[in-house]
DNA sequence: GCCACTGTTAGCAT
DNA sequence: CATGCTAACAGTGG
């Protein structure tokens, strides 16, 4: 569930609150949740401060002192919560830090154990293959270089979206959220997408994305903060989960099919297909009246 | 009980 | 290489 916005707010939330403690202990409950040979270099980081934390991707990065660094990626049921060390350990808790002279703790938990941990050196992050392989962050990346990530590519425009080397952070949700507002059907190929439904695109991504930060992130069926709240976004949504009802923007009926095995929500007369040229000559026209 | 569904992505096949 | 399916897991709802 978490994806870029979600793990956005988790990074804001949580970084005041956890930047310079001491790490005094941790516990892996789930010892295959750490990836790799991780576990010399976990150890290390007992007693180490922790500097700040970030967000690469749908992954997060805790910076502690002398060069280590702990990864988290919470995948689709993945949680970190900050909680008192005395509240029960249920048993979908996998990982949890200790800081010095603090009641609370952080924890990790994921019912469905897709999550990872790993620990790293800070400097050789990018080294790290879900680091090095990540595509340019959708809030960062600027229109023209956007632009130039389609060269080359032909698969499906959705496809893409959701591809973490093509770009960071984006999932089911924001896919299908982003298309709609940029009028762009999910299974055009991107060879087929003009510059002008390229900066639709672009602006799109950043629209959405933005608004659903300020709102916190979507909740759906079980994403909740590091503090248990629920995000609002659900209550924006304009296509993701609303199959059958009526599209808010034109009133036709939302349609859903499987692309690249996702559920996939589009409106049929704002995303038509085969009638890009219908929306630019609209557009276009509106854009020679404001002139 | 059984089956279909779920917001991710690595790994494999094409 | 680029692209597309599926499995990994656990829970929920029909």
């Amino acid at each position: 569930m978490p994806e870029l916005p979600e793990i956005e707010t988790i990074v804001r939330d949580l970084s005041p609150k956890i930047r310079g403690l001491t790490i005094e202990s941790f516990k892996l409950l789930f010892p295959p949740l750490l990836k790799n040979e991780d576990l010399c270099l976990l150890h290390k980081i007992r007693g180490k401060r922790i500097i700040d934390l970030s967000r690469m991707g749908k992954m997060i990065l805790v910076n502690c002192q002398d060069d280590l660094s702990l990864l988290f990626h919470l995948k689709m049921t993945g949680r970190l919560i900050l909680c008192s060390r005395t509240a029960p350990l249920d048993k979908h808790t996998h990982f949890l830090l200790r800081f010095k002279s603090q009641k609370s703790e952080l924890r990790f938990r994921d019912i469905r154990k897709f999550g990872f941990l790993r620990c790293l050196r800070t400097s050789e992050a990018y080294l790290i293959k879900e680091l090095r392989l990540l595509g340019p962050e959708p809030l960062e990346i600027d229109s023209s270089s956007f632009d130039k990530l389609f060269r080359g590519r032909k698969a499906r425009i959705k496809g893409l979206l959701l591809d973490q080397r093509f770009i960071a952070g984006i999932g089911n949700i924001y896919a299908d959220e982003i298309l709609f507002r940029a009028l762009i059907h999910p299974s055009t190929s991107v060879s087929q997408l003009d510059s002008r439904q390229r900066k639709r695109l672009w602006k799109a991504t950043r629209v959405v994305l933005n608004k659903a930060i300020k709102s916190r992130g979507t909740s759906i069926q079980s994403y909740a903060d590091s503090q248990g709240r629920r995000g609002s976004f659900q209550n924006f949504l304009l296509v993701y989960g609303r199959e059958g009802l009526s599209c808010r923007v034109c009133g036709e009926r939302i349609k859903r099919f499987r692309l690249s095995g996702r559920s996939t929500f589009f409106c049929p007369c704002c995303q038509e297909f085969k009638k890009h040229k219908d929306h630019e000559d609209k557009r276009g026209r509106q854009n020679k009246k404001c002139l």
